[in-house]
DNA sequence: GTGAAAGCGCTAACAG
DNA sequence: CTGTTAGCGCTTTCAC
């Protein structure tokens, strides 16, 4: 079916060690041997097999990626970005996802290392406790996490805690004082972590009180009783909401609506991410954004570091500078924080707390 | 570094075809024999080299797939699908996108071809017309199309015709009658075309004059004043836009509402895609959903199916059901189409065309 | 039931 | 400059 090296030395009346030198070196064979073979070549459209070299050695120009899950598009950013760079430059990827799940990752990564790929660009759960990656520490093959924000790993992130501070500092800014944050259920993730002590510092330094994240469930159609109630206690009833995504952001807007709070006249809500379809919501939402592909793209090229050979600079956390977009979910308060009408659209009837 | 199988055969004190047997064939060696051989793959955490077996044989287990861009949320739910069988039943997925660009789309078909993928998964710009799955019908690897809606090729997809045939029936029976098509800059894709002669259908089928689909530039911020034109051109002016995908609608969306347009009380819209996001917005997108994650499934069993050597039934283009959603991007059109506000909001001083 | 040996497609010494 | 040779890790006859 498809032509080997062999069939090439034949065709052309060489060696097959000649044939692999035209193509590797061309430079070391004679131009009219290497006519002949690049002839052959042609003729019988050989494409060395990537298969024999991979095995013959080191290089397999084969990069691994293992990502959470590709329905939220902050990955499908990341993973265009690194296809941008890896598709340019010759290597080839293989891309397994996990779900957020231990197993998983501990799988993806078995897998893909027994593949003999070169580098690992992965995001997981959370960084800083996670034995697999002392074992890749410890016997390859090199790896960059991505959106995972640790100084203790080579990492391409945002400076979560920082982006978060400088949200919260945005929302307070604007009058809020009671702002309250929500987190997806899978609020164990180091990201999630470090949103929440950025939200807490911005809040403390304020002179505010931070509170425990409330956690949402992502695939409900209304929010759940328990944090309407949350969204309705008197007094220390919340004017902003700060979610930790803007999936999350999104859901929880569509709740209000059905709930018939108005955004922003009753809630004000900021996300975290910065999809570019939450400027087409209406009205656009305010969001920490990150530079996904830029992530996708640094992360790339900080393992391709490594790889070379760089055991300094690439090593260790890189931070990229996030965004703060002020869309339309952000009202600011005055005086009077929340009027009667709100309150009573709050609680339709049974549901007060 | 990583053991092999001769690590494995001299810890066992057998030969290393031994060990291949214990674990290819286990129940043809002696359970005393496959004990021991157990014990030395544990304790050298053995896992055997898929590089090896690829190079040795037909199996590779690699699948390649190609896609146009991971930034359409339809094609990220698509690779998650695949990526879902694929990694339950041991398949590695090797990943490619090619910006719908021909050249990237050769390129990719042929490093996949070199890596000696077992099969293809592709959604490519025209199906039809396109001479590398000819070339791949004649000399592997096996693949299957997805989202390209061709009866000559194995595909999955869905009726594209039929469910802009639905979609547009259902904006006639809420009352419309002028009703325009929008496409993508990329509208040289055979679904684009697909989709407009369903349009087409539906229109004529009701008596209207079907108008050939408006091209609008996706990256703009505002519509251009060209399209605007045609939004407002006195009498023939549509009531309801059909554009060609979510994203695009949301685009449009989002041109309207600065023009001071209102969805849906001066125009009506209606997508193509039914991406969940579309749910979230204000009002909620209607849109002709396609069930991305199944179509990536289904493409990944036919593509199975193939391979295991059924030539009959796999063969062929497979449409999965689209379904309607009605959101409030619809209005029903009574006996006045337009009000002269609107007509005034629409062409703000200079602009009138 | 087990081992020896050939070979998948390729690269990399080492000779000539 | 070119050919010979020895593997990379594994599977698979073919003997024993």
């Amino acid at each position: 079916m498809t032509s080997t090296i062999k069939d090439v030395a034949a065709h052309a009346g060489f060696s097959i060690a000649t044939v692999s030198r035209a193509i590797n070196a061309p430079h070391t064979v004679n131009p009219v041997t290497l006519a002949k073979v690049r002839e052959a070549i042609d003729a019988l459209k050989f494409r060395p097999s990537p298969l024999g070299r991979q095995l013959r050695g080191e290089r397999t120009r084969l990069i691994g990626v293992v990502l959470p899950t590709l329905a939220n598009p902050v990955f499908a950013e990341c993973l265009q970005g690194i296809d941008e760079l890896a598709s340019a430059q010759g290597f080839r990827l293989m891309l397994m996802t996990t779900q957020y799940d231990a197993q998983r990752e501990r799988h993806a990564i078995e897998t893909l290392r027994a593949q003999r790929v070169e580098g690992l660009i992965l995001t997981v759960a959370d960084a800083d406790t996670h034995p697999l990656l002392d074992e890749l520490d410890a016997d390859g093959p090199l790896y960059v996490l991505m959106h995972n924000d640790t100084k203790r790993r080579p990492s391409v992130s945002v400076d979560n805690h920082r982006a978060a501070f400088d949200g919260v500092r945005m929302l307070i800014a604007h009058g809020h004082r009671r702002i309250l944050m929500l987190a997806g259920t899978l609020a164990a993730s180091d990201r999630a972590r470090q949103r929440h002590a950025g939200y807490a510092q911005a809040m403390e330094q304020a002179g505010l009180t931070p509170a425990p994240a409330l956690e949402v469930d992502f695939n409900a159609e209304a929010l759940a009783p328990s944090v309407l109630a949350h969204l309705s206690t008197g007094p220390t009833r919340p004017t902003a909401l700060f979610c930790s995504n803007d999936l999350l952001a999104m859901v929880v807007m569509r709740g209000l609506r059905r709930a018939h709070l108005r955004v922003p006249q009753d809630m004000s809500i900021l996300g975290f991410d910065g999809l570019a379809m939450g400027e087409l919501l209406a009205p656009p939402l305010a969001s920490i954004g990150t530079p996904n592909g830029e992530i996708g793209r640094a992360a790339w090229q900080r393992l391709m570091a490594r790889i070379g050979g760089d055991y300094a600079g690439a090593s260790l956390g890189l931070a990229l500078p996030h965004t703060l977009r002020e869309g339309g979910t952000i009202a600011a308060i005055g005086g009077a924080p929340f009027s009667e009408a709100a309150d009573q659209r709050l609680m339709p009837g049974p549901m007060r707390a």
